[in-house]
DNA sequence: AGTTTTGATTTCACATTATGAAAGATTCAG
DNA sequence: CTGAATCTTTCATAATGTGAAATCAAAACT
């Protein structure tokens, strides 16, 4: 049967009840019954009756002593844990912007997955030649500035075995592709607090990268402007690192 | 079809795959491909995909630019939400329950909705004969301490008003049904800091109430030890104040 | 305490929805 | 540029979710 008459897209008919119920019992500071549930919802109470036994099985809903429906404690798990990642973008973006409005190219935000940086938010430049990169994207660690730096933080042991993993592949005729030769290279660009990316993921296209941490002192994320290395300026490095203290101190690392 | 042969109860099948689904992007930090969600899942692609569809819908989850899937704001929304809740009973437990050992009689945790205050925690004695509420269950503001005390806070015309509505109707002998009485009783109760319920809702049954708050000021809970009349004790005052005044400072109240 | 009313829960026939196979479109990798 | 892989849409239909009715339980009334 049809609900509203107009559904934007082909929806699925019981996930909007689901949600809707969800809703509801979200308008409401404390547990509500069935009946009001149902009529609010619009439904059968038989079949808000069953819904919510699903939901409770699956812990987005509780029910008390006395029959009366509530949130449950998995919205309260699966929003944490959506908080983390919203925090680091929320964050990031003024900052991200600020950045690229001071040097006028593309700045980018990544996070650690595995072996590869992923795109997570990013300012892109207003120059008709510019560096862009698709938000969910990915690179491998050893051809980007925050990649190098995320290795060097790791340790040279895990720097040997990401080598041996991944077999250090060239990208371009600058891609590092000896070990010994990316530990001592990465090892001083983390003393150093920031790294370069010259042309070694793609030709022509020059980063610099830094690292940001969380409260806890873990690397949350990596920040980075790319430009056409012709472009690209040793004066830019201090605004980056600043940049990346900022972004860090706003995540409540103080280091 | 059948998912996993075995279902505890009858529940519904799509909502379990959304879960499913749900879950699975909990696992990982970054968002995940399609592909990955279903073979996880162990769904078809067409059917992973008409799901989050319409988890997408209702902001569940978000699809980034290379088609990727994470967890979405109303995650976020509806998490914030349980936590108020959660916070509150989760704070509460270990005091009601330490309060309950030192008096040895029922202590509840209760929240106001409009006329009424809800039964939303509860620690109770081991005695044979004991007050007991059953949580979701409601009682009238002027027939219960903390009741009384949440009417004083809001002012005497909001009493008066109240009386209005309700016409104060009598539960016991004991119940107070005049409301310039009151108003006299409710406002030196807040001054004292605690309030009685000498048999006022039921028979025989008497309480000590104190008001808990929250970090904005707010009235967010009332706490109450219940006993039979003549097992309830003057020299319990002081320790239920206290232990109100540590619930408030758990929730960040320094007044 | 007993009766009536209301709300919650279960059952069941079947209408409609959600499904997966297949096809088409798009993106990615070489 | 080509082929492979992934994503998206279509469609026939299997099976699920539905709501009416019945039953059970709790609450309200007398």
């Amino acid at each position: 049967m049809k609900d509203s008459g107009l559904t934007k897209t082909s929806s699925i008919q019981v996930i909007d009840r689901a949600a809707k119920l969800l809703n509801i019992m979200a308008r409401y500071d404390d547990p509500i019954s069935l009946k009001i549930l149902a009529a609010e919802g619009e439904l059968h109470p038989s079949t808000a009756f069953r819904i919510l036994s699903s939901l409770i099985e699956h812990q987005f809903v509780e029910r008390d002593d006395v029959g009366h429906y509530r949130l449950g404690i998995k919205l309260l798990h699966l929003g944490s844990h959506v908080r983390q990642s919203v925090e680091l973008r929320q964050q990031a973006k003024p900052i991200i912007t600020r950045l690229r409005d001071a040097l006028g190219e593309t700045v980018n935000l990544t996070v650690r997955e595995n072996d590869e940086v992923v795109y997570v938010e990013r300012a892109i430049s207003g120059q008709m030649m510019r560096v862009e990169q698709v938000i969910g994207s990915r690179a491998p660690l050893h051809v980007t500035a925050v990649g190098k730096l995320m290795l060097a933080a790791a340790g040279e042991e895990e720097c040997r075995q990401y080598a041996k993993r991944t077999g250090l592949p060239a990208y371009t005729h600058n891609t590092i592709t000896d070990v010994e030769n990316l530990i001592r290279h990465t090892s001083q660009a983390l003393q150093n607090g920031f790294a370069y990316d010259n042309g070694e993921a793609e030709k022509s296209v020059g980063c610099i990268g830094v690292l940001i941490y969380s409260s806890t002192g873990e690397i949350a994320a990596g920040l980075s402007v790319s430009a056409p290395l012709e472009r690209r300026k040793e004066e830019w490095v201090p605004l980056v690192i600043e940049a990346g203290k900022r972004l860090s101190e706003s995540l409540g690392y103080f280091g």
